[in-house]
DNA sequence: TGCCATTTCGA
DNA sequence: CGAAATGGC
């Protein structure tokens, strides 16, 4: 193709200057750029939650920066519907090609499909690339064309498959001389209550914070990976998550910086292989766009949940009485994020011991999540639902107690979020109903005041969730 | 990337 | 008698 009528460039999801295919291809054909970000949130059935929006503001920012320090071009901001902004850009600036990063939820292939039919017509070419994924959700097929269920054989197929080599970085390119009417400010605008400082002093949205962020956790957390990343007292995991998700980062880079650093192999493996976990949520929820909503195993539709707003939202605000529960999601409410494991045990304990759909833990991760994510988030709780494709066995009960000795074994997670139980000593931190009222007068708690009594047996909400489960079970 | 009751093993 | 293995949920 050659052209030197501007190319438009539809910057959605991959915020980053490095190693991306649409700034690569739209850099190269010589023509100038216009470079957009066009804010849609509130078009759509899932709108981002502020933690994320705050992440997406200091993005934006970020990646605004560099290129105009980079490339002296300016990010140009727009707010409302795409496909109105497109077509008038296209007039005035005479642009006949309109090139973008693709995106797989849903409603965004919807909108795409809707807005490059459109453009057609009108003579626009639309040229679109993968930026945020190893290979294209259709691209892995088992041998009878069919998209995987399971992983192993999805994760075997794609460690067969070739990845691309790292693309370099544009040298120049011209981008034309124009100018939108808002700023990123205007369009996605900080909240007037600064509950985000808090967010914002662990962490760095764009590309430089991913960036080093990898670096540092490929020198120091890879080399036993294996075992250290159940730890949530200990920061040896990526926090990649968010990053991956504003696409400041490509799985790309990750893979290809992964596999030539110094850790061993077996460790390499197992971090590509949680890579590959994200690439298997978009390639399910490609190709079964119901994942956010609907239990991907039909007969989980029947499921007797026992719907309470009250133990909702005492999950929520992290009041169970099990500490790894609540310092999980007190972790979540204060930094956007939560440990995966952790992530693993809240969940486990809102669907199997309360008996709340997981519908509700999706949304409410959604909302408060900075790495918020469609397809991993709704992978993920069909996942410990047991509802999802390769989900685990709905057995799988999860013993908070248990779960936090054995991946908390100090304590010093749970004491760092819930502090007005920090001074009981380590048998009792993780059961503190159990400790004798001696130890928890000298430890300065109250139970049921201080801090609340369990607002479920475990052994009793064991048994309930088998039994819940024993009615929608299919017999083969 | 499970828990738990029960059985079996070995000092 | 405690650790390890086993098997059902």
């Amino acid at each position: 193709m050659t052209t030197k009528s501007p190319i438009i460039v539809w910057f959605r999801q991959n915020l980053r200057l490095h190693d991306n295919p649409v700034l690569h291809a739209a850099a190269t054909l010589g023509a100038p750029l216009v470079l957009i970000y066009i804010d849609d949130n509130t078009s759509h059935p899932w709108q981002a939650g502020e933690a994320s929006r705050w992440w997406l503001h200091e993005s934006l920012l970020s990646f605004e920066s560099a290129l105009a320090k980079k490339y002296q071009a300016p990010l140009l901001i727009y707010q409302g519907s795409p496909l109105i902004i497109l077509q008038t850009l296209c007039q005035q600036t005479q642009a006949e090609h309109v090139f973008w990063d693709r995106c797989y939820e849903p409603y965004t292939i919807k909108r795409d499909t809707e807005i490059k039919a459109m453009l057609t017509k009108q003579n626009i070419t639309i040229k679109s690339f993968n930026c945020a994924l190893l290979k294209e959700p259709w691209e892995s097929l088992n041998k009878t064309k069919q998209p995987f269920k399971v992983f192993t054989p999805f994760w075997r197929n794609l460690q067969k498959l070739p990845i691309r080599d790292i693309l370099p970085l544009p040298k120049k390119f011209e981008s034309l001389s124009y100018s939108s009417d808002s700023t990123i400010a205007d369009c996605i605008p900080l909240p007037t209550i600064h509950w985000y400082e808090e967010m914002a002093k662990l962490w760095q949205p764009g590309e430089t914070g991913a960036k080093n962020h990898l670096a540092h956790f490929l020198k120091n957390a890879l080399n036993d990976y294996k075992t250290q990343r159940n730890r949530p007292d200990l920061k040896q995991t990526s926090r990649l998550s968010p990053h991956l998700h504003f696409g400041e980062i490509s799985p790309v880079q990750i893979w290809h910086a992964t596999q030539s650093c110094q850790a061993p192999q077996s460790e390499q493996t197992c971090f590509l292989s949680e890579i590959a976990w994200r690439e298997f949520s978009y390639h399910l929820l490609y190709h079964f766009p119901d994942l956010p909503s609907s239990p991907f195993k039909a007969y989980f539709k029947d499921f007797p949940w026992k719907k309470s707003k009250t133990l909702l939202k005492q999950w929520q605000q992290g009041q169970t009485g099990y500490p790894i529960i609540d310092a999980g999601m007190r972790e979540l409410w204060h930094t956007g994020w939560m440990h995966n494991r952790v992530r693993m045990v809240v969940a486990s304990f809102l669907i199997k011991h309360l008996l709340q759909p997981w519908q509700e833990g999706e949304k409410w991760f959604w909302d408060t999540l900075v790495d918020a994510d469609l397809a991993n988030n709704a992978a993920s709780w069909q996942w410990v639902a047991g509802s999802g494709a390769d989900a685990a066995p709905y057995f799988r009960i999860f013993n908070p107690v248990l779960q936090g000795e054995k991946f908390d074994p100090n304590g010093d997670y749970v004491k760092k979020w819930v502090p007005e139980i920090a001074k009981l000593p380590i048998p009792y931190l993780h059961a503190p109903w159990d400790a004798p009222e001696d130890i928890l007068t000298k430890a300065g708690v109250q139970l049921g005041k201080t801090y609340p009594l369990p607002i479920i047996e475990h052994t009793k909400a064991r048994e309930r969730a088998l039994a819940a489960y024993q009615t929608i079970k299919q017999t083969p």
